[in-house]
DNA sequence: ATAAATATATCGGTTTTACGATATTTAATA
DNA sequence: TATTAAATATCGTAAAACCGATATATTTAT
């Protein structure tokens, strides 16, 4: 096919717009888009993700005393998820009215 | 799989959007689309989803006086663009913030 | 009316996206 | 430390999304 942005889908652009506000890991990531979908995402599904992100250099693993993995975003995610949040914007900038409508 | 939306994906939904503005023709949604996207979705792309679109009921053919065929949003159309906008909103709800950042 | 151009439709095949099951690792608890 | 629970990883498979090529239909121009 030949995409504009490298990353994957919309998917792989929630992740990283997710992690980027907060270093998360797979779980939580799981959880928050059960909260925002209704339908959580398999294991299957988020951890292939997270592992193609990973590959790509946009997200690192940060683990700390007893506590699970979490992901940060690096400097080269940081640039990717701006460049995917822009091409975002120019495809649906007309979807700005209804979210001042949908969400109250 | 199972959706929420009985929509198929994204560019179903972008489909539903633009005629729910204007009637347009498939030539007239994939110019739109390649304003937008930079990619111009191919014959065999657009033509399926109009075609689903259609059979789900979602729109109908309007063609008139040598003006090449049109569709229109029927009502049902509506509810599921509706419906689907909701979900998208409820999905992307961080994203605003974005939107009036990048559109200036 | 015929030819050329444009738009639409369809088909087979490829890639992407995602799942479910299972295996492994890591953390919490007894 | 051993056991259980939770999180992560991997694999094969299935379905969705999309393309390119080709065929057909419709408009436009001759």
């Amino acid at each position: 096919m030949e995409r504009c942005s490298s990353l994957k889908g919309f998917l792989s652009f929630m992740v990283l717009k997710l992690i980027s506000k907060k270093n998360m890991s797979g779980q939580e990531i799981s959880q928050e888009i059960k909260k925002r979908k209704g339908i959580k995402p398999s294991p299957g599904t988020i951890y292939p993700v997270l592992k193609n992100l990973n590959r790509k250099g946009f997200i690192e693993e940060i683990g700390y005393k007893g506590k699970t993995k979490r992901y940060k975003l690096t400097k080269k995610g940081k640039k990717e998820l701006e460049a995917a949040t822009i091409q975002f914007c120019q495809i649906f900038y007309d979807m700005q009215e209804e979210f001042k409508r949908c969400c109250k």
